[in-house]
DNA sequence: GCCGTGTTATTTTTT
DNA sequence: ATAACACGGC
């Protein structure tokens, strides 16, 4: 198979250009993963690379998984060699491997801004600052913004200037400390420290060098200073470092990502190529000039004129709806009739929102609906605190003078440590700096000056140390499964998980968690356990995504790049929520908040939505919202819907509930569906085989609620539009 | 040490 | 409006 085949004429160009710095600029749509991977299968076959000399790096694990896939298929399986991963994954495997040059552990844990915060907090208490006065949070993202910049603890306290400045410095020093005791690295360590690694171990950096002989860096407008300048580094010796982005979906500055480091790129790299690929493939002309003429209002830019030969296709629909709810179903019907009657898969539909708080409202709707739907984000699978709790094991299992973990378990199951043994145990640990592990074994082997504490708690810690030490010992000839095992088994986990009304929830994302693990299985004890707690550091929910067929997509701005959908429903395009009302005062922000909804519009293959609702419940009060001022840089002529929408100001409606009387014509419920009695069974294509709890028969309509399988839960359904059938019994 | 109630912040986006 | 969190009583 010819490689070349079937690129145009840039696209060629981006795949042959292999000398030197390039810089691929790539609108939506072009065909930008493609490049990158038949560059990347051109330099193997043509030239005779070696694949493990070549790294490249994404945004996203999916995004890198999705490349290796790829380039399975282009070149099979010797693309095993190449080093593909975000560059968070990438940094980690290099720590791993090099990292005690720095006095680093092979067995570094990586914290997440939960473990971080914790720590933070600690930090403050010990320094007596109030946290009402200055907010963990906050302190939290000024730590990882001097990270981003290159600024370590010693250097922030010498430009400490303000009071706050001040403060943040002598928690940035200490925190530093305790995360380095905790053998652990933040996110924002794991580019630093492989940045200044390089920087103070120059054999090490040749070593990298000389074997990396072509560096790719996607999604190259996210990325932060940090992860700009490991590509340099990484890139110095061949000077091959190819990046591919597009400025124009620049939409993560407030993670510290620096679209400025674009424009270093050229200065830094004079002689570098510019490609730019402009043909769109992926969009109708209607949704890509609608897109164009958002993005175009941007001061803040470089012009990029995309064209596409695909048709023009449907025109956009705009849809004004009362509230969040009746927003929601409006969508959910929508999209159930581009099912029913226009041939569409729920899978190639997604809905696009904001903030996660939006999914609620549609959650609910599918519910009602019987719309199978998946949600990505949300309350994420790693972060629900059975989940943690389990983490936490492994991780004191991996080191048990790891504080954040200990405390975190300590009492869960409880065990009869409380607050008051607890604080007694931090405190010495604190004054004497040693862990509150050491503090405990301290107190039972009858060290002096440890502190004394009643019988009963002596007795507690010692069952909790034995606990650990018990498992510590089995771990080590156990695999990843067995240990998660172990850990359920001796702490009672399971009985505690089951026993409150989510118990069931709870247990099945335990059990979840374990099959997660399982791919883990075959390394050995201490490999397992590693990988394994990284992978989950490391991976996010929209990684996890699998496809599950036949459902609908639901998902926020941001997750959503990178994605595409047959139809692309965006909710929620009101002033204060699409510009979001955080970003409307700085002129920069609102223009990422543009970008962003560029991003969305982008997305869409064939049809476009854009809903919006006139109140909307924010944090308790009851807002009205006016409409999007983007929706006025959209052409009229594009849209179809609304003749009033080019006049934002008349779309404020009057109080009344007019709106909510304009209805779906009554759907009728059939014959069948009607017979439905409580404690009937019957079976959904979804949910599986339910059992009919409650019945309430409306006007319009009959709600059934019904119990399905444990891991489903209770549903209520509309049951003229649930998929439902009746079992007989 | 545990449980309940009241108070408070919290909601932007995530590797 | 919701949920985490703190405080006070048992």
């Amino acid at each position: 198979m010819n490689i070349l085949e079937g690129l145009n004429k840039e696209q060629l160009k981006a795949v042959e250009t292999v000398d030197g710095p390039l810089l691929i600029v790539a609108g939506p749509g072009t065909g930008k993963t493609r490049v990158i991977t038949h560059r990347i299968a051109y330099l193997v076959n043509q030239f005779g690379v070696k694949p493990h000399r070549i790294a490249a790096m994404t945004f996203t694990n999916k995004a890198a998984r999705e490349m290796r896939e790829r380039l399975q298929a282009l070149m099979g399986p010797i693309s095993n060699n190449l080093t593909i991963g975000t560059f968070h994954s990438v940094c980690a495997n290099i720590l791993r491997r090099d990292g005690h040059h720095i006095g680093l552990d092979r067995g570094f844990l990586i914290y997440d801004s939960d473990d971080q915060l914790k720590l933070i907090k600690g930090c403050m208490e010990e320094h007596e600052i109030d946290p009402r006065k200055f907010a963990p949070r906050a302190i939290q993202s000024h730590i990882s913004a001097a990270k981003s910049s290159l600024i370590d603890a010693e250097g922030y306290a010498i430009h400490a200037q303000s009071y706050l400045e001040e403060v943040i410095s002598r928690i940035y020093k200490r925190y530093q400390e305790l995360i380095r005791r905790n053998k652990a690295l933040d996110f924002d360590d794991l580019l630093l420290s492989t940045y200044q690694m390089f920087n103070t171990n120059e054999a090490l950096l040749k070593k990298y060098q000389t074997r990396y002989i072509h560096i790719l860096v996607d999604e190259f407008q996210d990325t932060n200073i940090p992860q700009y300048r490991i590509a340099q580094q990484l890139a110095d010796q061949y000077k091959n470092i190819c990046v591919v982005g597009d400025p124009d979906q620049s939409i993560y500055s407030w993670r510290n990502a620096d679209i400025r480091n674009i424009l270093n790129f050229k200065k830094d790299y004079p002689e570098a190529q510019i490609i730019t690929l402009e043909e769109n493939y992926r969009s109708t002309e209607t949704i890509l000039s609608a897109a164009q003429s958002v993005i175009s209002k941007n001061q803040e830019r470089v012009d990029k004129e995309l064209w596409t030969t695909n048709t023009k296709g449907s025109l956009i629909k705009i849809t004004e709806e009362h509230d969040e709810e009746e927003e929601a179903q409006s969508v959910i019907r929508e999209v159930e009739r581009l099912v029913d009657t226009d041939g569409y898969n729920r899978s190639e539909i997604a809905i696009m929102y904001r903030v996660n708080a939006q999914s609620r409202a549609l959650e609910e709707a599918c519910l009602r609906y019987g719309v199978p739907y998946q949600i990505i984000g949300g309350v994420k699978f790693y972060q629900r605190r059975e989940v943690k709790d389990i983490i936490a094991y492994l991780r004191l299992l991996m080191n048990p003078h790891e504080d954040v973990s200990l405390t975190r378990i300590i009492n869960i199951p409880n065990r009869g440590i409380g607050q008051r043994t607890l604080d007694e145990l931090i405190q010495y640990g604190r004054t004497n700096e040693i862990s509150i592990f050491s503090v405990i074994q301290g107190i039972i082997k009858q060290d002096n000056n440890m502190p004394s504490l009643p019988a009963r708690s002596i007795r507690a810690i010692t069952d909790f140390l034995n606990l650990i030490r018990l498992l510590s010992k089995e771990s080590q000839e156990l695999d990843i499964v067995e240990t998660i095992d172990k850990i359920l088994e001796h702490t009672g986990y399971q009985h505690f998980a089951q026993k409150d009304e989510r118990g069931e929830e709870r247990w099945e994302n335990i059990l979840e968690f374990r099959g997660l693990a399982q791919e883990f299985k075959n390394m050995g004890p201490e490999e397992g356990l590693i990988t394994f707690l990284e992978s989950v550091s490391l991976s996010t929910d929209l990684d996890t995504m699998e496809d599950e067929a036949g459902s609908l997509t639901l998902i926020t701005l941001h997750q959503a790049k990178g994605l595409e959908f047959s139809a692309v429903f965006i909710v929620g395009i009101e002033d204060g929520l699409l510009p979001h009302l955080r970003s409307m005062n700085d002129p920069g922000q609102l223009e990422e908040e543009r970008r962003l909804f560029y991003v969305g519009i982008t997305r869409a293959k064939s049809r476009l939505y854009l809903y919006r609702a006139f109140h909307r419940r924010i944090m308790g009060g009851n807002g009205q919202n006016d409409a999007s001022r983007f929706l006025d840089d959209i052409p009229r002529n594009l849209i179809a819907g609304l003749p009033v929408i080019s006049t934002r100001q008349r779309l404020i409606t009057p109080k009344n509930d007019s709106l909510k009387t304009i209805k779906q014509p009554i759907r009728l419920v059939s014959d069948s569906k009607s017979k439905i009695r409580i404690g009937d069974k019957i079976s959904h294509p979804k949910f599986g085989v339910g059992i009919i709890v409650n019945r309430v028969a409306t006007d319009q309509d009959i709600e059934l609620t019904v119990a399905f399988d444990k891991n489903k839960g209770i549903k209520r359904l509309l049951a003229s539009y649930a998929p439902i059938e009746k079992l007989e019994s």
